[in-house]
DNA sequence: TCTAGTAAATGAACTCTATTCATTTAGTCG
DNA sequence: CGACTAAATGAATAGAGTTCATTTACTAGA
């Protein structure tokens, strides 16, 4: 595990070029999650297969698993540099529902970016996560200088994850999953619902984002005060 | 899209009133969800290639396709069989309150046993899927029946799965996700928090979906009264 | 300096997978 | 009877992740 992640990402430049195949250093855990990430940024998660991030690199496939065990560790290593992107900082300065906002609102924009990283998260231990644990840390502080109960805050944590998750999921959706024009007679009651909501002419996974994290986040800070 | 969704659950027996079957019609789309529905329930969603599936129903893994166009079809037919075991009796009797929670409950148990499905439905239509939008009828009836604002009715469906799809995927995660023994100076907010969460003898999924559950139950019905 | 030892990259090969296609089979309709 | 057609077949394809024997270059140790 911890084979100094740290990296040093200069130390690439100046090297002998030779049409050689093996040489010093050429790849690492680091430059995979680098490139993985720069990978499906540029061509999508579809696009990234092994031998494909393989080219990405200049190096065979074969050559990745030398570093890694699998591709899900390449998705997992991607998962933590991600957790980059989460806005925490409101934790620190904050009152807690601010905070809490801020926080859900960057994670689900982030992993609406990368919806595909959702279903490889939920089986995924901390422990091989430094940033992502490092956030768990930072929520983790600002609940209980909120002064909330110890054995609440992972149970709320894990609550709004789970909606946020499922929320990035349902933010990838097609824009159009609840058309039932088709069958309006068979349910009235929730094409009459759909039908008011698309009058709102608000983005519908949007919408149900902000409404639901709203009341959540109600919910959850009327339970513990 | 177009071809026959209708489905006709019975008469699939020994009525050969259409046009030109050969030896006394072997497939449908009903008989592939029930394998496919029986299958993940003996083997699990990993063994369920077309092969197998072809193979549980006594045909080759080609013939699926005079059916199906494509495995991620046969996983929405499953998807859509599924939905049959979520409990929205409720609806019609109880309180909103109860009634949610009760939907809810089975809702996230039934897609902790097919967590696999998750990332399916997600980017379903329920176009296809008729007895789901027969669920999502009986619960926004439920809603409309409790006096909710027509336009707040799906958002909070939509909250609401999220939070159950987000649930059912924390479900079937690794019982230890959270072990942080090997960095508890690193992380020591949260690492109290999930010590003084396990010294509850709770399962951390199990009560981090009821916990949020009921809050976002109480903030949604808070909102709306 | 010579010599092992070792980490790392290679490319071919292997195993599965979903999916396609030409062909065959067996009913129905004109 | 003969044309038509839906449906099943099995072989073939393409692409995925992964493994492995081999080769290369660097690094200690004597």
């Amino acid at each position: 595990m911890g084979t100094a992640t740290g990296s040093a990402p200069s130390a690439e430049s100046a090297s002998r070029r030779k049409a050689g195949r093996p040489r010093g250093e050429l790849l690492n855990r680091s430059k995979i999650a680098g490139a993985a990430l720069r990978f499906v940024g540029d061509r999508g998660y579809d696009a990234l297969t092994m031998s494909a991030l393989a080219k990405a690199l200049g190096v065979s496939a074969s050559a990745l698993y030398n570093h890694v065990e699998s591709k899900q560790e390449v998705l997992q290593l991607v998962q933590d540099r991600v957790m980059d992107d989460v806005d925490c900082s409101g934790f620190a300065s904050q009152p807690l529902g601010e905070a809490v906002r801020r926080w859900a609102g960057s994670y689900r924009d982030v992993f609406a970016r990368h919806a595909p990283l959702v279903p490889v998260i939920a089986v995924l231990p901390v422990s091989g996560s430094p940033r992502t644990l490092q956030m768990y840390e930072q929520v983790a502080a600002g609940f209980a200088r909120a002064g909330w109960d110890q054995q609440r805050i992972v149970p709320a944590i894990v609550a709004l994850e789970s909606f946020i998750f499922g929320s990035a999921l349902d933010a990838v959706a097609p824009k159009d999953i609840f058309n039932v024009d088709h069958a309006v007679d068979d349910v009235p009651a929730f094409a009459g619902a759909v039908a008011s909501q698309r009058a709102t002419g608000d983005d519908p996974a949007q919408d149900a984002f902000e409404y639901g994290l709203d009341a959540l986040v109600r919910g959850l800070l009327a339970g513990a005060a």
